[in-house]
DNA sequence: GCCAACGTTGGC
DNA sequence: GCCAACGTTGGC
């Protein structure tokens, strides 16, 4: 059992997108780097808890929690055209690219970024690092207690 | 729009 | 295999 937090912008997937979704559930489509991949493919596990987190947009922070319910499985956009996840040298015997389908377990109250920074025992928390870009990063079991404890109070 | 930081590409 | 150039991420 691992805990994660996935990035997403809103524009393309916010948290009410998924809320929407037939049995809130998506796949996690269009991870385009290795290590995030290989996180996919080597450790996430059916049952995994991840914070969904809002980036690249005007109020960052996490917005709810997910529950991965599907393992890694090939990312049907590599292979479409018209995607703008297309990759030409992907193909269907030698798919590059890998997406696990993760499900809403609940909204929660925007964490947002500078509160995540302000809490001094989220320091060694892998998405606050400096020049982190990775969209899947791991989360400590003792830093998912924190935010979680976060979430269920008022900011 | 800026820019720091990092990942990828490709020539050698 | 090195590394410069380029592309991308993502907060501000």
């Amino acid at each position: 059992m691992h805990y994660w937090l996935m990035k997403s912008e809103p524009d393309e997937v916010s948290i009410d997108d998924l809320a929407a979704m037939p049995k809130k559930t998506i796949a996690w489509f269009g991870v385009r780097n290795y290590q995030a991949r290989n996180f996919m493919r080597d450790q996430m596990k059916v049952g995994d808890l991840a914070f969904f987190y809002h980036s690249s947009c005007p109020a960052p922070g996490i917005a709810g929690i997910v529950r991965v319910n599907k393992a890694a499985y090939p990312d049907a956009s590599q292979f479409d055209g018209k995607s703008p996840y297309f990759d030409p040298k992907a193909t269907r015997a030698a798919p590059r690219w890998l997406n696990v389908d993760v499900t809403l377990v609940k909204k929660t109250r925007l964490i947002s970024l500078s509160e995540l920074r302000a809490t001094p025992e989220l320091e060694t928390m892998r998405v606050l690092q400096r020049g982190n870009r990775l969209s899947i990063t791991p989360v400590t079991s003792q830093e998912w207690k924190i935010v979680e404890r976060m979430a269920t109070r008022l900011a």
